[in-house]
This record gives C-alpha cells, sequence and structure tokens, in this order.
DNA sequence: GCTGATGCGTC
DNA sequence: GTCGGAC
DNA sequence: GTCCGACGACGCATCAGC
C-alpha cells in the first residue's frame, strides 16, 4: 500500500487498488517499525488522498491533484486538508469507520460524517461507557461526552485517598461485592451535549453548560494540581547503570539511583532514571561512569534484584533529581522500615536536572529525609492546606 | 496452589 | 507520566 | 509548536515452573 517513501517531511502513501478500496486499515493500526507514527501517518494519508483523489477508474487520471501549484500553496492546501484528517480522527479514532467515508465522500466531507458519537471510545485513553452519570445530571441532558477524572475516595474520612490506593482496583471480572475501592468522579469538561459536538466552543462556554446541566454531590474537592506541585527535589548518588536501545544504543540509557543511608551506612536504592538528559550529558556520563565500573556491587549497596544494574558502578558522583511525587514501592529500599515495615520509597516521574560536584556521595539526601518528604505528601493531600506544613518541620 | 517473571495499562 | 532533538 | 521515541513507578492479569 505505500507506493514509496521519500523522507520525513515529504511523506508518499498511494491508495493501491481504487476498484475495491482495499486499505488495509489493520496495518495502520500499529506503529509501524520505521520511524512513523500516528500523527505522520495521518499527514500522508491525506496527502495521498489530496494529490491522487479517490473516486477515479484505474489507473487514475490524476496523479498529482497539486501540479501547477506553487511549491508552498501546494504546502499550506495539504496541511489544511491534513488539518481535517487529524481532527477527525481525534473524535473519531478509527480507521474502519474514516477510510470508508474518505474514499467515498473526500476529505472535506469527513467532519460530517465521522463525530464524536457518545460511547465511541476515544483514544489514547479507553473511555468506557457509562452508567450511573444519571444522579448527577440534570433532566435536560439526554446524551453527553464528559472529561473526567477519577480519585479514590473514602466514604468515611470524606477524604481523598493516594493515588495509589486508585490503582489497586480489580480489572477484570469485578463483582460489586467485592468493590472494596469507592471512586469520585470529577468532571472538568463537556464536549458533547444532547446531540451536539461542543469541541468547537470556547472552554467558558463549556464549563457554563457543565454547570448547568449537572450538579454536584458530595460537596466540592480541591484536586492536587501537579502543575502548582513544583515537585520535589533530591540529590541522589548514581551507582548503576543500564545499557540504551535504540537512540541510546552504545551508551546508558538509563541509570541506578541511590540515597545514602547513615544509620545503616548503606547505599539504598530509590528509583531508576532515564530522562532529563541533554545529548550532551549522556555523553559526559557515560565517557565518565565507564572509569568507575565495579565487578560486583559494593556490599553497602541495597538493591532489589529485579533492579539489578547492566552495570555496577562505584558511588563517586551526586545528582539533583526532580520528581512530582513519593510511594511506597515494593522494589526499592530508599527508608525501608521508616513508613512501612516491609516496604522502601521510590519516586514518581524521576528526571535529571544535573550533577551536584559540591556534594560528596555520603552528602547525598538521606533515607531519613525520603521518608519525611513521604510523610509530608501526604499530610498534604489530607489537609491540602500548605500553611500547616510550615509547623511541620 | 504458590511464586516470580513478564505483559499491559495507568499515570 | 518527563524530557530533549529534529523539523 | 508539533511530533517522535528515549526513558520512569507500579498496579493487576497471566503464565511457566515447581
Amino acid at each position: 500500500m505505500f507506493s514509496s517513501f521519500t523522507s520525513q517531511s515529504e511523506p508518499c502513501i498511494t491508495p493501491v487498488c481504487p476498484f475495491t478500496s482495499s486499505w488495509s486499515s489493520q496495518s495502520l493500526v500499529g506503529k509501524l517499525r520505521i520511524g512513523l507514527a500516528e500523527q505522520s501517518v495521518l499527514a500522508a494519508l491525506s496527502q495521498a488522498v489530496c494529490l491522487t483523489p479517490p473516486g477515479q477508474d484505474f489507473p487514475p487520471a490524476v496523479i498529482d491533484a497539486g501540479k501547477g501549484m506553487s511549491a508552498e500553496k501546494q504546502k499550506a492546501w495539504i496541511e489544511e486538508k491534513s488539518l481535517i484528517l487529524k481532527q477527525t480522527y481525534c473524535e473519531m479514532p478509527n480507521y474502519d469507520v474514516i477510510i470508508p467515508v474518505l474514499m467515498k465522500e473526500g476529505i472535506d466531507e469527513l467532519p460530517k460524517h465521522c463525530k464524536l458519537t457518545p460511547g465511541v471510545p476515544l483514544r489514547p485513553m479507553l473511555a468506557h461507557p457509562t452508567k450511573g452519570v444519571g444522579e448527577v445530571k440534570k433532566e435536560s441532558v439526554v446524551s453527553c461526552v464528559l472529561d473526567s477524572e477519577a480519585v479514590a475516595w473514602d466514604r468515611e474520612k470524606q477524604q481523598i485517598q493516594p493515588f495509589q490506593v486508585l490503582t489497586t482496583r480489580k480489572r477484570k471480572n469485578v463483582d460489586a461485592a467485592d468493590i472494596k475501592v469507592q471512586v469520585c468522579v470529577y468532571a472538568f469538561d463537556l464536549l458533547y451535549l444532547n446531540g451536539e459536538s461542543l469541541v468547537k466552543q470556547p472552554l467558558s462556554r463549556r464549563r457554563a453548560l457543565l454547570k448547568d446541566s449537572f450538579e454536584e454531590k458530595e460537596g466540592e474537592f480541591l484536586k492536587k494540581d501537579y502543575l502548582d506541585g513544583v515537585g520535589d527535589t533530591v540529590d541522589l548518588c548514581v551507582i548503576g547503570a543500564y545499557l540504551g536501545k535504540g537512540k541510546r544504543t552504545g551508551t546508558y540509557g538509563g541509570f541506578l539511583l541511590a540515597c545514602y543511608d547513615e544509620d545503616n551506612e548503606e547505599f539504598q536504592s530509590v528509583c531508576k532514571i532515564g530522562t532529563g538528559f541533554k545529548d550532551e550529558d549522556l555523553e559526559q556520563h557515560y565517557k565518565f561512569l565507564t572509569e568507575h565500573i565495579l565487578p560486583k556491587p559494593r556490599p553497602y549497596y541495597r538493591v532489589d534484584q529485579s533492579t539489578e544494574p547492566d552495570v555496577w558502578l562505584g558511588a563517586v558522583q551526586v545528582w539533583e533529581v526532580k520528581c512530582a511525587d513519593l510511594s511506597l514501592s515494593p522494589i526499592y529500599k530508599a527508608g525501608m522500615g521508616l513508613c512501612d515495615p516491609e516496604k522502601g520509597i521510590s519516586l514518581r516521574f524521576p528526571r535529571f536536572l544535573r550533577i551536584r560536584d559540591d556534594k560528596k556521595p555520603e552528602d547525598a539526601t538521606s533515607g531519613g529525609q525520603i521518608a519525611d518528604l513521604y510523610r509530608k505528601q501526604q499530610v498534604v493531600q489530607n489537609q491540602g492546606d500548605k500553611a500547616d506544613l510550615e509547623d511541620y518541620y
């Protein structure tokens, strides 16, 4: 189906058989092996359909409908059509629906035939047709699509529970009887109402309609905002590295980090890290750390077998690392026993900031400090009031 | 029936 | 999820 | 600004091996 590839910026697809419209949409679904992902496929598809319009006899008389246009004109034209396809795909992410319409009606007609539809899951999230909104919707609402978020909810304490609690919910063969974690849904956007797509309306209007069409139950809550949560920053010691893949082959693709626990005089694993590096950083780290490879881990490294690195490294360098959150971990050893008898603590969304050459490995953040950070976030969660935290220290 | 490794999906 | 690189 | 592919923790589900 792909007649040829030119370059990344010049995608080229040609419909192979206009008689049967035999697009193998199956092969479009998965990511192709060669750096061609969803958005590029959509761009290529629209280019193909623009230049070689469907609905022609075979062989097609018009192969390059862009002939005669200036290069810029053609580019703008294809981009305009591409946008139609991409928008359509957002609302109806299903090639089995889109392709036939594309072949029969043409790209301009897509929005007319492939609309946002209640009950049709949007990608990449799995949306599920839902029962139970009936309780909060007003009578005027016959159909709707809500953008919302679920959080675990403690009914007794009237409190939001940590994200980690939410993830323990059973996913298959759920029986109403064994539901232990209650869920509270926050709706923050209304994308569709009573047969009408609202995606082109301004957010303010959608929010207003949302407020008019639904009523809140169980009060109002302040969701922890990831953005203003700013995130914690810690100083950790590199003790191991993993060989990189793909564009990281030939260097380290990730590293194992540890805190220093002064009580036990040991380095306790906290997390792996694989993002935040400039190419230059990666190069520098490889050069430097490769000098400190150990044949086996030092006896004072506490690391779970499941996170064993490809190469062990001497504890010689401290990195400043940022994270969004801390979690009780079944595999990492930081602050082991301080917050949970058999669990350590790990970092959520860790990323590299910079080398701390001013710090010695023993000056790395301690297990105790990691545990403090974990506890601090628990109280933030429950109070939602940062002023109270001043007294915490 | 249990355990650990792996897969897949969430963030 | 975060991030940097290429365009 | 968009797109892509490096990489993160950790939960349930599944399967191989005992």
